[in-house]
RNA sequence: GGGUCGGUGCCCGAGUGGUUAAUGGGGGCGGACUGUAAAUCCGCUGGCUCUGCCUACGUUGGUUCAAAUCCAACCCGGCCCA
């Protein structure tokens, strides 16, 4: 199998061994499509539920553009229909509902971080080159889904086999609900895949379910069942739960390279290597053997990915000035206008009016808990009183240890 | 549909008429320490340009000087029965 297939997946399915078997070979699969010059048809589902995309995304993404730039076809699938349902996986609730009009804002937003009419170079995947991206919305086919063919497709599927599933099953033992329509959710998302004759489906391991659904679905429609291709789930920045919005835990895509890379460079130790393996691509044998460095390192060539390696080492450098305490140096700084504030001015309004606090009621607590600097200095009354915008013009603003702003116009 | 238990702040979970923005834990944030971390210790953890004001214990009404706590109706959920 070769490498960049390869690298850091968790399972491929099914495995044939035999080289009769060629239905379930991958390996001969993807040599026949490169004899018959025909692509293979990859297909990945994103449900436009939230608005960010972060590095645990990204990890699928990689893989996405991997089979791309190896000749084959990105089908990416904008769950439009089913996030309507609410994907199950991983929640231990019944996930919200959204409305049609929230999710196509959110799909805009997903398809612009992806690279969207950007060149190849600059994008996480290949919007560019002809008949490498495929770009479906799941309510083509499903929006006028009569129930006699649902009830078909339902008829496929067992209580207990939806059970078995393991967050249904922990949901059903510890008596939290479950509404019926989640179980719907599978079963749609492996119909897709059917919809678009997949032939490979990539997800995280969390998918397992959802893509051998697909393959049955398929197989009940007398078409080729798919591949499945599980990636690991990122493990976030607290080294523990998966990286995931709702956890806090993220690093987001579009961060700029200084809050990137400062967040990166303290992932804990034991996640370091499994950044580099699923972010980079990275040479094994060129890490870092010392804990620190390779942190660093992990850090600065993963920043590299979103904003290449010229502002990567900017941001390291600014980053070891931050953590040394010259913080009067940083460069980078993302600036923070001051055009909507009515001076005199508070400090502790300030900091809620720019953003750099989420209330005018926490940002007095953080002032008085010593985590605000104006140009390294602390500010520790929160109705300290600036009276004229000269005062603070072109400082920088510290929140806590990594959150810096420029005051600018 | 019947019975029963329950719905409290980001989460879990105390509180069952009166210093109550509501014990405790988790998480989060800030401070000290350090490898920028982890562990540990300390502080904060509803909102408001804030010596004060406002909103909060499923919803809506009611009793009371006073309610998360009592009453009524309704909504939602678990379990058992049908």
């Amino acid at each position: 199998m070769p490498d960049w297939l390869a690298r850091g997946i968790t399972d491929l399915f099914p495995l044939a061994t035999s080289d009769s078997d060629k239905d379930n070979n991958f390996r001969l699969r993807l040599l026949e499509s490169l004899e018959k010059k025909k692509p293979l048809r990859v297909k990945f589902g994103i449900d436009p539920t939230g608005s960010e995309i972060h590095l645990g995304h990204s990890i699928l993404f990689r893989k996405l553009r991997a089979f791309q730039d190896a000749g084959h076809t990105a089908v990416l699938i904008i769950g439009d229909f089913t996030a309507r349902i609410g994907d199950p996986t991983g929640k231990s609730k019944t996930r919200v509902q959204l409305t049609s009009k929230q999710v196509e804002e959110n799909s805009k937003t997903y398809l612009e971080q992806l690279g969207f009419g950007k060149t190849k170079d600059k994008s996480l995947l290949d919007f560019e080159t002809k008949g490498r991206i495929e770009i479906r919305r799941n309510s083509e086919w499903l929006e006028d889904f009569d129930i006699a063919k649902t009830i078909d497709l339902l008829s496929k599927s067992t209580v207990g086999q939806m059970l078995a599933k393991d967050e249904f099953a922990k949901r059903y033992e510890s008596g939290v609900p479950i509404a019926l329509h989640e179980f719907l959710y599978p079963i749609f998302q492996g119909y897709d895949s059917f919809a678009v004759k997949a032939d490979v489906e990539i997800g995280g391991v969390d998918q397992k379910f959802n893509v051998a659904m697909g393959r049955d679905i398929q197989r009940h429609f007398k078409q080729t069942p798919q591949f499945g291709l599980l990636l690991p789930i990122l493990v976030g920045l607290d080294g523990v739960q998966k990286m995931s919005k709702s956890l806090g835990n993220t690093v987001s895509i579009a961060e700029d390279s200084l809050s990137m890379y400062s967040k990166l460079e303290k992932v804990p130790d034991n996640q370091v290597k499994d950044y580099l393996t699923l972010l980079t691509d990275c040479e094994i044998k060129d890490f870092p053997s010392k804990a620190r460095e390779l942190q660093k390192y992990m850090a600065l060539n993963v920043t590299a990915q979103f904003h290449g390696m010229k502002s990567a080492i900017v941001a390291q450098r600014d980053a070891s000035k931050i953590t040394s305490g010259f913080n009067d140096f940083v460069e980078d700084v993302p600036l923070v206008s001051l055009s909507n504030i009515n001076f005199p001015v508070k400090a502790f309004y300030l900091m809620s009016a720019i953003g750099l606090c989420p209330s005018s009621s926490e940002a007095r607590r953080i002032i008085q808990g010593g985590g605000v600097r104006l140009d390294g200095k602390k500010i520790l009354d929160p109705n300290l009183e600036f009276v004229d915008k000269k005062e603070v013009l072109g400082k920088i603003l510290q929140l806590g240890k990594k959150t810096f702003r420029r005051i600018s116009l």
